[in-house]
DNA sequence: TATAAATAGGACAATTTTATCTTAATTAAA
DNA sequence: TTTAATTAAGATAAAATTGTCCTATTTATA
């Protein structure tokens, strides 16, 4: 469905709001241990999420990456996926034709119409805050170990 | 969503089928030419496609590629991506943990859980009768020029 | 101001996916 | 039985994704 770096992106980003809830900054070692991905891969990716302000980094000693508390709420996974993935998993044609719409439509059209909208909706409406509000509460896990 | 050769499969098995119905069989460069794919790559997939008996081969001259009239209407869409990308996208989990159940879920679970049920039973009730169809009434299109 | 602790960024490597090319095997028909 | 047309299969190449490593830059604090 996501990529790797989409993966770890969505992963990371729910560990940072979790940290940032309790006022700590994290960076990629404790990122990636806790998410079990590659550490400097995920450095990447974080970068990328800097880049388009899902994230904040702060350079130097004591520094490290977090989350505004008060914009955790407002952050959609929408934002993440687009980040690092784009929109094309929730707009593009399910069969990668570059235009197909309802007057050119594939055979899968309507099929994936639903599909596709639901995906939408739900990554547009779930936050960051939910997500990291699983992990706090221990009804939810970042990796299986 | 799905990988290109997934695509390009999903293409063909309903170019497939289309001339099937009309007692036609086809070789990798109509369905190349008619999907807009890579021929050569193209037919890899269509062997694949074959030894996941989705479609039949004959070879030799007057060969080709066909699918039994009578069976179209049985094949679903979920067999092609299951032969091609495998079961994951509709039975991994939306963050790749290797388990990922009720009892140890990953964040997005149960907003994944209702998003990949609804693809599930979308590739499971489609059949590539219906989609055939779409082709044949000038419904749908394999590409867009 | 020097130092240590961080992120940023570029170059590179490994792996996977996508794509191509060549030859072998098969088969209908002349 | 030969030939031409066709799929099967293996080797290879190209491109994209995933992953690593090294150095530069930034910054809080001693």
């Amino acid at each position: 469905m996501f990529s790797k770096a989409c993966e770890y992106g969505i992963k990371a980003a729910i560990f940072i709001a979790k940290n940032s809830y309790e006022g700590k900054r994290v960076n990629p070692k404790e990122i990636s241990e806790e998410i079990n991905s590659p550490q400097a891969f995920t450095a990447k990716i974080l970068q990328s999420l800097v880049r388009h302000n899902v994230i904040n980094s702060v350079k130097g000693a004591y520094g490290g990456f977090e989350i505004e508390k008060d914009s955790i709420p407002y952050i959609k996974l929408s934002q993440i996926v687009n980040a690092i993935d784009g929109d094309s998993i929730y707009k593009g044609c399910g069969l990668g034709l570059e235009t197909c719409n309802e007057e050119h439509p594939c055979p899968v059209h309507d099929k994936f119409k639903e599909i596709r909208n639901n995906l939408r909706d739900m990554l547009e409406t779930t936050t960051l805050e939910e997500l990291a509000l699983n992990l706090k509460n221990g009804n939810a896990f970042l990796k299986v170990i």
